[in-house]
DNA sequence: GAGGCGCGTTAAGAAGGTGTTAATGCGGCT
DNA sequence: AGCCGCATTAACACCTTCTTAACGCGCCTC
């Protein structure tokens, strides 16, 4: 038997969800926060998961993006935002489908069935600068198509200089985001590993340019 | 590079389309009717197909039903309809998504990538990697033609990697799916397992690779 | 041209992650 | 009750990675 798993913080639309889903021979979980909902996902492995937007604490994105960093279950969105932007958003970071509310309940599981028909590879969320690809979701980077071996340091600083790829990221900017929570220290060690990067970089398309007294930017060349 | 098939007999509409197609990179390919269509799918094997309703001659819903008899290429259903049945039933015939003219583009391309990315049924009730089978359905792993003796723990271990053999796997991605519900806890006895699954394993075709700070990869050698 | 400054490079100690073995505790089986 | 298998915990040696420090180089200023 299939197991649902519903997210969302309105109990009527539980209740209406519940309804559908074990009319359709579904065993269904239900968690009523977004935090509670990854403790449930991790637990009862939901073979399709029903969520919300608009949580209460947790937001939607936010547990959809913690989701995806273990869990390539496939996952509808609800939401009564009917923007552009926030489907797009949502179904980048990897959902599987968008239904605004309100919506009919045919409707709903004719989409539940696709998206569970379908299986595929993961969704990875990447960056990609050039001949430069960053694989956020398996701390994988490469080159072309050869891989690169990166320390975590040095695959967290390659990463703020991609997703800026182009344009100069300041120093501090660098080190808030590769060593959280310290003091800006304006980076002692940051140019040894800025160092490590250009070794493995190598000249193969993409190089790490110093802007003086500013910071640096990672440039396609 | 990525092909499209547009079948519409609006003139303007498969102009629209094929400037967002191609602003994405896709080689794009045009019919204006649904027999020609069939032709032009067999002919270029597209990777994506936009499919319009309301089709003049032979009807949209008509030529998903055909295309699905051969092929498994992911449809996107374009239509002006907004009815709830012709929903349905357009989704249980096979098609991959269905979204409602006017559109907007951004989400167009959002549900393409989604379609897309999900191509490839993978209903395995078993794994292969390289010399190692993983038999989900019994519970049993060989490797070649020996079968491995292992504990749950070790078999669920297994089984991750394995699932995502060659690639690096989180160490988070692993306690979430070996011990799920549980505090992510870098695992102390994580370690131990893997050394048991290492001795088991021996050499003879797989290994487990430790990516430090990151986790573990399974890999052919 | 001498000095200061920022940067690149290298080396070495410190810190943390990993491999391995052994001991403990729990539950099922005889 | 006693045995056995497995999961878990603890401990320690080892290795990778991070950090710190030192030094050379080029550029700018004075």
């Amino acid at each position: 038997m299939s197991k649902a798993l519903i997210i969302d913080d309105e109990q009527q639309m539980r209740r209406l969800l519940r309804m559908l889903l074990e009319s359709r021979g579904y065993e269904v979980h239900e968690a009523h926060e977004g935090q509670r909902g990854l403790q449930e996902a991790a637990f009862h492995r939901p073979d399709v998961v029903l969520l919300d937007l608009g949580l209460p604490g947790l937001g939607g994105i936010e547990v959809l993006k913690r989701l995806r960093e273990w869990s390539d279950v496939p996952v509808l969105i609800l939401s009564v935002r009917d923007q552009e932007a926030t489907k797009v958003q949502a179904l980048e970071i990897g959902a599987d489908d968008y239904v605004t509310k309100p919506f009919g309940s045919a409707e709903l599981l004719a989409r539940l069935d696709v998206i569970q028909r379908r299986r595929g590879p993961r969704h990875t969320p990447e960056i990609t600068a050039g001949p430069l690809k960053v694989d956020l979701l398996h701390h994988e980077a490469q080159i072309g198509d050869e891989a690169l071996k990166l320390t975590p340091t040095e695959f967290a600083l390659l990463k703020v200089l991609a997703e800026h790829a182009g344009r100069i990221v300041t120093q501090n900017q660098i080190v808030n985001q590769v060593w959280p929570g310290q003091a800006s220290d304006p980076g002692e060690g940051l140019r040894v590993h800025i160092n490590h990067l250009r070794k493995k970089l190598g000249c193969r398309g993409v190089s790490i340019i110093n802007e003086p007294g500013i910071g640096y930017r990672l440039e396609q060349a």
